[in-house]
RNA sequence: GGGGACGUAGUUCAGCCCGGUUAGAACGCCGGCCUGUCACGCCGGAGGUCGCGGGUUCAAAUCCCGUCGUCCCCGCCA
């Protein structure tokens, strides 16, 4: 070995010996008859002393550094390195391997752009803050594989090269050599094969799970992203899978995050986060929450409040509590519909303050209450997005975290943009057994072309055995209680329109498993790299990707995508039109 | 597919509104001096198709059009 201890190995303790140690120079200061140089490995920092003679090295060179460990003056101690206290005092060295001038320095500071960063991806990999990331993320991996296993669970690798399946997301697929003209997909999920691999009997599946959509990007979407997925049979409440999980996220977050947070994390119904936060992933280190104020404005005689309750709408409220400027507020209306009054002084001012005036107001005072009126899932999403972003642009979080669970979804849901009923989840989420009659009447509306809020309304009473996981307004995961009759599940394809021979098609290999025996079994998927990314408190999940893409689908680093040769079209049957 | 921001030295930026002599700064790089530096200091130097293409103009980094790239958002995506 080119070394006997690493860079952060050195201190106190080795005084007056001789070491061997290896690294990169990460700072040079030259003094004359005296250079003092900063080598950096993995494992921390190390000054060492050339006296005479300058050496004949560089910034970024690997170097190898033979001497003898001694005290630095006590007025120059570096306390925040492990090695600080002491120096080399260099008797020998030898350059490993010399560097051309680095396009950035390699700091936690770092000043290149995230387009340079991703350029040169080794250098950026190489700031100590990134090498964190990388060792945290390899320790909740680590983590989750002990703790699973220690429960039963068997980590198994299912197919890449895999089908096609027209829900969800786009995929990406590869085509095929042997069978031209046919292409294989890139899971979306292990999905399918962790539900079959139930009916194979393996009662508990995990694995850290690549997965691929073929989507467009955001800060925390890349078009491969890492799922802990996880299976498990003979569950019958979404509680069997919910409390093993948040014991396992409780643990994660306590450990890399600091959270403090102990389970079990607090439930809410799909339905109530969406009347009090309209959103199904609301962010709770906020407060603020909707009222139903129908019975207190309604009848006043404001027009907007009565003419819309007379239809049906419900009047909801959101009490802010900072009193926002006038300018404030119109900024607000150009981007949403609201009524609103705000106390000051025991006085009310806004276009509602004429119809609250024999009102205590001492609640309000300093305070600004916002009303909607409306109905349905739009108007309420609306109402999430509004609170989003008052919430952004006015308060501070109450807390650091929150998390929690949202359950009981609606099993299917109307897609207001393409004018169809669809999975809220996806289709292989179990209704609750009593609801299951309730099915009859939405296939009946269904087959008389009922559309909209009325047969939203409809299928919102057939709740699935959905459950995600929120944190800080993130969903982090996402799982179900599945289907596991076979006949049950062909039903609901079919609800979701699809014939008979796309059925059998695409999911023939798992209706026909499910005949075989298939155990009632549920589990969850786990986004990884959220998870890691809020562990380490990043914005972007690319901070934990070792070589993520561009918001454009591409790798900088590599050049990928690429042209292939006009051979390698050949061989597979292709022709580029374009 | 749509909206927004950005693109100037190896890097991060200023200059752009209001066109005009040789396009600046800091860090980095190269050379010299310096024995206790740690953002070392001091002296000197090199380094630019101003993303690319077109247009307007006597004259374009600067104004206009297009295009490419990066980031953020909507659509899309659990």
């Amino acid at each position: 070995m080119h070394r006997s201890h690493t860079c952060g190995d050195v201190d106190e303790s080795l005084l007056g010996e001789r070491v061997v140690v290896a690294g990169w120079v990460v700072a040079m200061r030259e003094l004359g008859g005296l250079t003092f140089v900063v080598l950096r490995d993995r494992y921390g920092s190390v000054q060492v002393v050339f006296e005479g003679e300058r050496p004949d090295i560089a910034h970024g060179y690997v170097v190898k550094v033979a001497g003898k460990v001694r005290m630095r003056p006590p007025d120059q101690y570096r306390e925040d390195w492990k090695s600080g206290k002491v120096e080399i005092a260099v008797e020998d060295y030898e350059i490993l391997n010399r560097s051309v001038p680095l396009p950035f320095q390699p700091e936690d500071d770092v000043k290149a752009s995230e387009e340079a960063r991703l350029r040169f991806r080794v250098l950026d990999l190489r700031r100590p803050k990134m090498q964190e990331n990388f060792r945290v993320r390899h320790e909740i991996n680590l983590f989750i594989r002990n703790w699973l296993s220690e429960r039963g669970f068997v980590e198994l690798e299912t197919p890449m090269l895999t089908k096609s399946t027209p829900e969800g997301a786009r995929d990406f697929i590869v085509p095929s050599r042997l069978q031209p003209g046919k292409f294989y997909a890139l899971p979306q999920s292990p999905q399918l094969y962790k539900q079959v691999l139930m009916v194979a009997g393996f009662d508990r599946y995990f694995q850290i799970a690549r997965c691929f959509r073929d989507e467009d990007l955001r800060a925390d979407r890349q078009p491969e992203f890492t799922q802990l997925d996880l299976e498990m049979s003979f569950v019958s409440d979404p509680e069997d899978v919910l409390t093993l999980i948040e014991d396992l996220i409780a643990e994660i977050f306590n450990r890399w995050a600091n959270a403090g947070v102990s389970a079990p994390f607090p439930r809410y119904t799909y339905d109530e986060v969406m009347e009090r936060f309209g959103s199904d992933k609301p962010d709770l280190r906020y407060s603020v929450e909707y009222e139903d104020w129908t019975e207190r404005l309604a009848g006043l005689g404001n027009r907007i409040i009565d003419s819309n309750v007379e239809r049906g709408a419900k009047v909801k409220a959101l009490v802010l509590p900072v009193a926002l400027s006038r300018g404030q507020i119109d900024r607000l209306q150009r981007e949403f519909q609201f009524l609103w009054f705000k106390v000051s002084g025991g006085k009310a001012s806004g276009n509602l303050a004429r119809f609250v005036r024999g009102w205590d107001l001492s609640p309000y005072e300093g305070k600004t209450v916002f009303v909607f009126v409306g109905s349905g899932r739009p108007f309420l999403e609306s109402l999430g997005d509004f609170r989003r972003t008052i919430t952004a642009a006015f308060l501070k979080p109450e807390r650091d975290w929150a998390f929690l669970w949202v359950k009981d979804f609606p099993l299917l849901q109307w897609n207001y943009e393409e004018g169809r009923i669809e999975p809220a989840h996806h289709i292989f989420t179990s209704p609750y057994e009593e609801h299951v009659p309730l099915l009859d009447e939405i296939e009946r509306a269904i087959a008389r072309g009922a559309e909209g809020d009325e047969i939203d309304r409809l299928a919102s009473k057939v709740l699935g055995k959905q459950y995600d996981l929120v944190i800080n307004g993130v969903e982090i995961g996402s799982g179900s209680v599945r289907v596991h009759d076979a006949q049950l599940q062909t039903r609901l394809l079919r609800m979701i329109g699809l014939g008979e021979e796309e059925i059998n098609d695409r999911f023939g290999f798992l209706i026909e498993s499910l005949r075989m025996g298939a155990p009632p079994h549920g589990g969850i998927a786990l986004g990884l790299d959220r998870i890691v990314a809020m562990c380490r408190g990043e914005e972007s999940i690319r901070e934990v990707i070792l070589f993520p893409k561009t918001t454009a689908g591409v790798a900088l680093f590599e050049g990928a995508p690429s042209d292939v040769s006009p051979e390698q079209l050949e061989e597979l049957g292709l022709k580029v039109i374009r």
